[in-house]
DNA sequence: GCCGAATTTGCAATAATGTTGCAAGTTTTT
DNA sequence: AAAAACTTGCAACATTATTGCAAATTCGGC
């Protein structure tokens, strides 16, 4: 079975084409994107408008993630396993590759903890790695 | 002397108001700034376009840093020392307040290293945390 | 201090990105 | 199958970013 339906299904969201469209990008692209990437990579054309609301609906339910840029756009990955509406569990590093400029999920490296100065209180923590990825790196 | 001044001297910049002007908004200011963060607390009127170039300007001289952020902006702070032209070191933890929206240097807590997967080649490494500030907390 | 060369600035035009209201279309529920 | 709930696309608008170019400023040598 379709497995972008299951995934709205088991978030309870409307089936809809555009967003099977959508999760099927992400399913099918190994690293993250960027309204921009979904945009062009959308066989069918869908409006730029509700690309915007079907990223923010699928980032609210725990579908995915938010990575952190230091370029005005901000790039979205899918959640693995458990997370939910409102509340993500995501504490994997991300590795943007200076070379082939892919921004990849390290599902099995966890962000660490640090000692924070007294008074602050972490609530969540994002780390991105910038350097070659294996691809790039011979 | 006038330490903006001797700031751009430094890095072999030439010495304009609207430089100095942003860097005393540096300067004075605790916390890392947005583009419009500047436009707004500029007591002269600068154009838009002079804050972008001064920004980038500044980033390149290893001036500022820049912070990763998840919300189509990007924030950027003084550098301490040691950053160079084309070469920053900054390898602070960021932290974002969530009540006061204050973002801060965190210039005692170092990113940690994490091991990354075989291939993967670092280069540098940003950590940004949200959480409560130590004003906002009690 | 003055002058020419080099750099920086502001403006205007243009592009890119993001938001909102609403009517028409689609999906879900009954 | 019809009603209710929700989603989409369009249009209009708002905000943010980029570029070329002429005018203004700054710098280095005198
Ligand atoms: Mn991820
Ligand atoms: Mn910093
Ligand atoms: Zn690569
Ligand atoms: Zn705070």
């Amino acid at each position: 079975m379709d497995q972008s339906k299951n995934i709205l299904k088991r978030n309870g969201l409307s089936i809809t084409e555009g967003r099977k469209l959508i999760l099927e990008i992400f399913l099918q692209s190994m690293g993250a994107l960027s309204h921009a990437d979904i945009e062009k990579s959308a066989s069918v054309s869908l409006d730029r408008v509700t690309i915007y609301r079907t990223l923010q609906t699928f980032v609210d339910s725990g579908i995915i993630h938010q990575i952190p840029t230091t370029d005005n756009t901000i790039l979205y990955a899918l959640c693995k396993d458990s997370c939910e509406a409102g509340h993500h569990h995501d504490n994997h590093v991300h590795f943007i590759c200076m070379e082939c400029e892919k921004t990849i999920c390290m599902d099995e490296v966890i962000v660490p903890k640090v000692q924070l100065p007294k008074g602050f209180e972490p609530v969540n923590a994002a780390m991105v790695v910038k350097g070659m990825c294996s691809d790039c790196h011979n």
